[in-house]
DNA sequence: ATAATTTGATTTGTTTGTCAATAAACAAGC
DNA sequence: GCTTGTTTATTGACAAACAAATCAAATTAT
């Protein structure tokens, strides 16, 4: 019985680097480029040690996307309840998400460029964990619309995907090095006006 | 020299017939799934006869991404001179748009899915174009902010990223059918909603 | 008759997935 | 705590599968 732990343990964890290794090449080569030989390089074993770990590539691919979408489920259903203030709620998010990126570049590359809109991965279940965060992304609009603190004119499918989509391109653009960012500082200054642009808009006010 | 013109036309008309199969195939199978072979039988000519028409299947790739992009460049380049008030220069990319999703669905699907975040188009001057319209569109941006119909305070790249980044979530959500249009005018209630909130945001106002 | 187009079988190259051999980890008996 | 047997991890060479690119032959156009 403890054998059976410390052999699950052990697993996990060479699988866990196997995925990590697989995710470095990703990133370089792209969903196509990517070789098992590579990925084993990668990880500093030998080829058929990931067959023993993996069923075949797609095995390993499958990881790559589970690993990754649950970080971006965990930071939303995890703001949705902790914070209190909509603006809060918001900010923890894209705080979240922008340490990402500057922590693990690689890692948000491939789920940003690969992952989500790989057509493989529209149909898995991944998906609906995808899904789920944009309804429950939205169930937080609704709510303080009906506070009132939002106007009661918004489509609140049209604000959630502006969310997720304008937030997605500047961390794309963070990512390609499009926007440069020197200072740390910066990554909480484009979050601070993303949120302010994203609930007043840019607009003049009269 | 007559027949010199005739050959051109040929060419580019085969050539044409080839690229619009392909990004079918494209469509259903991705990046990596994307075979000469299918590109071929799509195309209704033998396997050899792309070869005849491009050098290899990089250049065919190449074709679609230089054809795609170009869509995007145009619409917004247009929208910048022509239109007179910002609303409708938005709203004049943005119709383009939704009207390309509402007629060409799969060229649209390739388009986003595939060609924009394709580590290959990043390093393309493809890209470039890409982010000509981006900056295109910032000037717009600077120019409404300076005349002080835009807040002074706003961080202009970040809205240009948030227009595209919301716009083309949005897409998505519709090609992908995550959100059903039943009606054609449906479309323009989304790009009124889309544009409305980007200029305005979502907070009530006091 | 000549040139341009078109064909698909063949070659060439690459990558997956298998497998038999080897090494390491572990458990049981002495 | 040492020996032996058994299971599990690890290796890399190899075969099978697959897809790209070539090319000589056939067709069609001029």
């Amino acid at each position: 019985m403890n054998t059976h732990y410390k052999n699950k343990e052990k697993i996990d964890k060479m699988q866990d680097a196997i995925i990590k290794a697989a995710i470095k090449v990703y990133a370089a080569k792209g969903m196509h480029g990517i070789r098992i030989a590579d990925i084993a390089k990668e990880a500093d074993v030998s080829y058929g040690l990931v067959y023993h770990y993996f069923k075949n590539k797609e095995d390993v691919l499958n990881a790559i996307f589970a690993k990754s979408i649950n970080i971006f489920l965990r930071a939303i259903e995890n703001a949705a309840v902790q914070e209190k203030s909509l603006e809060h709620k918001l900010n923890s998010i894209t705080t979240f998400l922008f340490n990402a990126c500057k922590e693990f570049p690689e890692f948000m590359y491939v789920i940003m460029f690969e992952v989500i809109w790989t057509p493989k991965f529209l149909e898995t279940r991944n998906f609906m964990s995808f899904t789920r965060a944009f309804s429950t992304f939205e169930k937080i609009l609704i709510e303080y619309r009906e506070k009132g603190e939002l106007k009661k004119s918004i489509d609140t499918t049209v604000s959630t995907y502006m969310f997720f989509g304008g937030l997605e391109m500047i961390l794309t653009g963070i990512v390609i090095k499009a926007i440069p960012v020197e200072k740390t500082e910066m990554f909480q200054k484009l979050s601070n006006s993303f949120i302010n642009q994203y609930i007043n808009g840019i607009a003049a006010s009269k």
